[in-house]
DNA sequence: TGTAAAAACTGCTATTTCGCAGGTTTTATA
DNA sequence: TATAAAACCTGCGAAATAGCAGTTTTTACA
């Protein structure tokens, strides 16, 4: 509960409100919770009574596909929100399946709480809309480069993301996945990302020994896709004007 | 302004707290707007002041790609909210565009009377809150779609989306599509979708002559997807417990 | 309703992506 | 640190998807 004010997630959208004293109310029941390295904490189609906060750790959250394929929809970090779907809307099934990618402590609110509180306070519903609104953004972005960008395009776009959510030290990333997980996010096989960073690392962009992936050559690799990231530099553009 | 009283676009979120006397003030600054057929009324990458409601029409809703290529990432239809993305969220450019299927007519409001009255009106903004989460959530599960049916299941998926979108009469869909426009939404070629419809015709399932496209066989299509929509199946097995 | 333009169609070939099989390397852990 | 399991890698053939070119049909609208 109190914990709130000590937390340094800035992007948490509990903790940007939590200076609001109608909220404390929500923060007295909120349950810090400790998960092990690949534990699964949401589980998709089971019945959502709550949702998540990361507060330390990382995390994949999915979607099951056909066979032993899976879709991964997102990554998660420090501040990040995790089973949202399954909190509100229309189902109340969680949509999501949530898996940790290495120790992590997250935070809880049941959804009958969270809304008791969203419906009394404007500002942090309001906050809510708008991450949901980025979220949806980014999805419908996804969808479009899933639809048009080749197989070593996504994989190249997978690269960055996973750069610029988890970031980097002494040029590898900071974080654990194996390529069966590059494969699901960028809606591909195994074999394809093998072959992508095979490429890539004749061509000096990218370093890959097991799981120690870096980036050797970031502007190689936006070059490679930078066709399909028009809508900023035409943003820019008509800023100008 | 006075119109939404008599409007009876029950899925409007504005129709729905329209008895609320504190959205007065917003419904006295709506525009409404007349366009006709194939008209771009949002323009990707332009500044974004408002947002759109349908009142009565058909709308694409697209986002830009390489070539000539773009992804269709919606429809909507009398009620549905469009251009929400540039309404609010981090950035002030529209994400999308959309254009007229039909003669159509808008309702417009601006961001900024709307803002105002959603942090006053903690229903209202709670309901757009759901609605962008289950946005969201069709979203996630296009991107699964997307990233793992084949070309063909793609394919019957749109023509199976286009029915419960549009609806059909007398065996034929109420919207005025061109194969390129199934390939945009499907995320593959005209070509393909020509491939795919003609084998459906061959094998009874579907009639198309140019642009008057029907569905005979209804359960046939379903089941070619099935195995990509388990978790409806999944849960309502889980209520059973 | 006639006519030009747009859309739909088909066969063929090229390209991309996939899946398997079998060997090698890395990783987890006792 | 030894060892088994998991993950990674590569080549090859198969399958899926895409692109082109030429023809036919449909559609828009004067």
């Amino acid at each position: 509960m109190s914990e709130c004010r000590s937390c340094k997630n800035m992007n948490c959208l509990i903790k940007q409100n939590s200076v609001n004293p109608e909220i404390f109310e929500l923060l007295e029941n909120k349950h810090t919770l400790k998960y092990k390295k690949g534990q699964q904490f949401i589980i998709e189609g089971t019945p959502a009574h709550g949702l998540f906060f990361a507060y330390q750790g990382k995390v994949k959250v999915v979607k099951m596909g056909v066979d032993d394929k899976e879709q991964i929809v997102r990554f998660a970090i420090d501040g990040d929100v995790i089973g949202h779907r399954g909190g509100f809307g229309s189902t109340s099934y969680y949509s999501i399946s949530a898996e940790t990618l290495e120790d992590s402590t997250l935070c809880y609110f049941s959804k009958k709480d969270l809304k008791h509180i969203l419906l009394k306070n404007p500002r942090l519903c309001f906050d809510f809309m708008l991450f949901y609104a980025d979220e949806l953004s980014e999805s419908e972005t996804r969808v479009r480069k899933l639809a048009q960008m080749s197989v070593r395009e996504r994989v190249i776009d997978a690269v960055l993301l996973v750069d610029s959510k988890f970031g980097s030290t002494d040029q590898l990333l900071n974080v654990n996945l194996n390529r069966k997980d590059y494969a699901d996010y960028s809606g591909t096989t195994e074999e394809q990302v093998i072959r992508v960073f095979s490429k890539l690392k004749k061509e000096g962009a990218l370093n890959a020994k097991g799981r120690k992936i870096g980036i050797l050559n970031r502007e190689f690799l936006e070059t490679e896709i930078s066709k399909h990231n028009f809508s900023l530099g035409k943003q820019s553009e008509l800023e100008r004007l």
